[in-house]
DNA sequence: TCTGGGGTCCTAGGACCC
DNA sequence: TCTGGGGTCCTAGGACCC
């Protein structure tokens, strides 16, 4: 059997904080926007201890200090994330399994797959295997993580949630129905809130019910592509192999959450230029010209509509890039200019590496 | 007292070309 | 009066993830 792991960092965000601040260990510790429960902003990551009162991921920071009055919020401090990050891919890497290098797919800040590179050999048990990435990260940064094991990917990652914290747990072909199979369809990775609800009116609620479910109706009501793709979630079987490629980023972007809502245009057109300005910066850094520019607006209450639009020459000139963000405001509809704004967003896609 | 900021990938429809 | 079929590119939007 072939074996894959899903390695998650516990509480990444506010273990972080607490190692550096060691007074707030075992306090409820919230990281979330600038640190300032009153501003409009959503909690990143709350402590173990804060998670006992309510607070989770994602909610807003108001909603988390009415839950938890006491917690200590901070602001987020992405730079220092990023470089306790840098420290647990390179550990990752430096495994082996099998005899040989392991491949590993970085996920985000706190997470990742590692798997036996296509050589290998003999393959240690995965529960060792486990055991010695969950004390090389510990070793290397004194965070701990939960490794999920699995025979492929997308149980893998399922699995990972059962073994927190400081756990592990196995998902293969042998138990996922019985673990999984009462759990609601969007505990899949993959299914959010609107294509559960679209799966509820269809009469499947659970992850049993669309792995037994038919393919032909998911395919009429959600496409024919993805249709299949979420019952194969729901079987276990919708995964892809571990990509080791190198991480190529796309495109970047910059976006602003005004606190209060803007309705001067002359305000917003300067905000976009400055957010550009900002995406410029990491593009510059990236070696590579925009090739593309893209707008999101997010108008009171959350109503969102995306512009871009394709350069006609790839640039990288902050005058040019400006002016093109700029005039995709005027490509809004008069009923939208018409309402305050609060976010605005500049995205700038990148050429591909090697054409 | 509602709902961040950074991304990825997929789809559908129209324009355009041969 | 009737107007193919296939392909790519562009744009807007949807959904999801951490």
């Amino acid at each position: 059997m072939g074996w894959v792991l899903h390695v998650d960092m516990d509480q990444f965000i506010a273990a972080v904080e607490i190692q550096r601040h060691p007074e707030l260990a075992d306090l409820p510790v919230v990281v979330g926007g600038r640190g300032d429960p009153t501003e409009r902003g959503v909690v990143s990551t709350a402590s173990y201890a804060a998670r006992e009162f309510g607070v989770g991921s994602g909610m807003p920071l108001r909603i988390a200090k009415r839950k938890c009055p006491d917690a200590v919020f901070l602001p987020v401090d992405a730079p220092a994330y990023e470089a306790v990050s840098v420290t647990v891919m390179e550990t990752l890497r430096s495994l082996s399994w099998g005899g040989v290098p392991v491949l590993v797919q970085v996920l985000g800040w706190d997470e990742a797959f590692v798997g036996p590179g296509p050589e290998h050999g003999d393959l240690e048990d995965p529960e060792d295997m486990a055991a010695h990435v969950m004390a090389s990260v510990l070793a290397a940064t004194g965070l701990h993580c939960s490794v999920g094991i699995g025979d492929n990917t997308l149980r893998a990652k399922n699995a990972t949630d059962f073994g927190k914290p400081r756990g592990t747990y196995t998902l293969t072909a042998a138990n996922w129905l019985e673990v999984m199979g009462d759990r609601p369809t969007n505990a899949l990775w993959g299914i959010g809130a609107k294509t559960a609800a679209k799966l509820a009116a269809l009469g499947l609620d659970t992850v049993a019910q669309l792995a037994a479910s038919d393919p032909r109706v998911l395919a009429d009501a959600l496409g024919p592509t993805m249709g299949p793709y979420y019952r194969g979630l729901a079987v276990g079987t919708s995964a892809r192999p571990i990509d080791p490629l190198p991480y190529v980023p796309r495109g970047h972007g910059r976006e602003t959450t005004f606190q209060t809502d803007v309705d001067d245009w002359s305000t917003i057109a300067d905000e976009v230029r400055t957010l550009t300005a900002r995406v410029l910066a990491d593009i510059d850094a990236e070696g590579r010209p925009a090739v593309r520019v893209g707008l999101k607006i997010r108008f009171a209450p959350f109503i969102t509509v995306t512009r871009s639009l394709t350069l006609p020459n790839p640039t990288n000139d902050r005058e040019a890039l400006s002016d093109a963000a700029v005039s995709l405001l005027d490509r809004l509809e008069p009923h939208q200019r018409a309402r305050p704004v609060r976010l605005l967003g500049v995205r700038l896609e990148m050429t591909p590496p090697g054409g």
